[in-house]
DNA sequence: GCTTTCCTTACGGGAAACCGTAAGCCGATA
DNA sequence: TATCGGCTTACGGTTTCCCGTAAGGAAAGC
């Protein structure tokens, strides 16, 4: 009727605990639940081991480092090994994340099947995640399915995110095609640098190159 | 034995959860709980007017805006009401803040009792704030850790993160003291604008304008 | 009163960025 | 092969930015 064993990986031990306390209001069965990556990796491998998989993680993005050396430390490289490991485990996010291209690339790189943005009525969110993963189907929070949609703006090239990222590092713009050429990224000439430039500024509406950044910081994109 | 009376004033729906559940732990009564500051301060209002004052306040710093239109928006604000209010009102702040100047100034400035970081024990850390709040002492979680922050000695003055937000915004350089003298804010001259950013650059190190709005967004200055 | 000092601003030369134009390169096609 | 079209680059002129110097201006001190 429900998903029977469910792991939560989740550094803030609040946030852990509302979780569980969820999970328990949904009737699933206590939920096991670890505060760093490396343990449930270890928790799903014995699962399968045992033949007793796990049927849902819910897990944070970042992860707080601290004096426990870790393998892994962020919620994405959880993911991706654990799907690794058992490719069918279903897995939600439940982070403070609220970058939509981040969030997109969840759903689209690593095959995540919910997210839930700790927000205001995020444990509701999170019930209604459960509800519809555990029916097969997607779940992103409200706030953010908007946000997603609004996102009819111009897409960044590669490219153009290396040379943006290179001008934020400090790198001024008549240096980044020596960086170019070092690495055989082509067009490297600095005309084709400012033209690129130029045309991000232009569709974008922006009329300097901080006001780029900006952007970029708040998407996520770098 | 124990404080009886409490409010929790705190957005996340997760977070308040959890709280809640950790003064049950501690054999606390229900505590009260909001999700606006609003309903935090008409809370406190109403207690007092009934002869029945709230012992304890656990408050968030940051609460999202959202369709509803408040009055008060931060828990900054929030406190100093509250305090004006009910001057004897004990309060904990429960919170993701990290930067030890803010901290700081939550004590010397709004007089709180107790600082919670959310982070790994948590739970943990509220527990024995809230005991060391009843009796009469302060509290802080030791877990605050500066490492970025020391790094910066450096602090940049509300001058700098005025012209630093005009950059970002699309404003080029040249055109901010329009802007400056519209908001009367001086120095407005060009050139006292320039050295400014010359001198953060120096200072920070960097290059160009384009990774100091990098650095104050990963910062959260800006 | 008159310095002294600090802050602000104006100015100017040089560097970098901006931007249009045109030339060069290269693959595709007839 | 020759021509075309698209992409890349080189080259200038203009604007903006950078930065040192020096001139104003206000407050503090003698």
């Amino acid at each position: 009727m429900m998903f029977k064993k469910v792991l939560i990986a989740e550094d803030h031990e609040s946030a852990n605990i509302s979780v569980q306390k969820t999970l328990a209001d949904l009737g699933i069965p206590p939920a096991d639940y670890v505060f760093y990556c490396d343990d449930a990796l270890t928790r799903i491998q014995k699962a399968l081991k045992n033949d007793d998989p796990y049927d849902l993680l819910i897990t944070d993005l970042s992860f707080e480092e601290d004096h426990q050396q870790q393998k892994i430390s962020a919620g994405t490289e959880l993911i991706k090994a654990a799907k690794n490991m058992q490719s069918d485990l279903k897995t939600i996010v439940f982070s403070a994340e609220n970058k939509q291209v981040v969030i997109a690339a969840l759903f689209k790189e690593l095959g995540i099947n919910g997210y839930v943005r700790k927000a205001r009525n995020d444990a509701k969110e999170l019930k209604k995640a459960i509800d519809c993963v555990y029916k097969n189907k997607t779940y992103t929070s409200v706030d953010l399915r908007q946000a997603i949609k609004d996102k009819n703006s111009y897409e960044l090239t590669d490219y153009d995110i290396t040379i943006i990222s290179l001008l934020s590092k400090g790198i001024i713009q008549k240096e980044i095609p020596i960086y170019l050429q070092k690495n055989n990224i082509k067009p490297s000439g600095l005309s084709s640098v400012e033209k690129r430039f130029n045309l991000m500024r232009e569709v974008l509406e922006f009329s300097n190159n901080e006001q780029l950044i900006a952007y970029c910081k708040d998407m996520g994109i770098i």
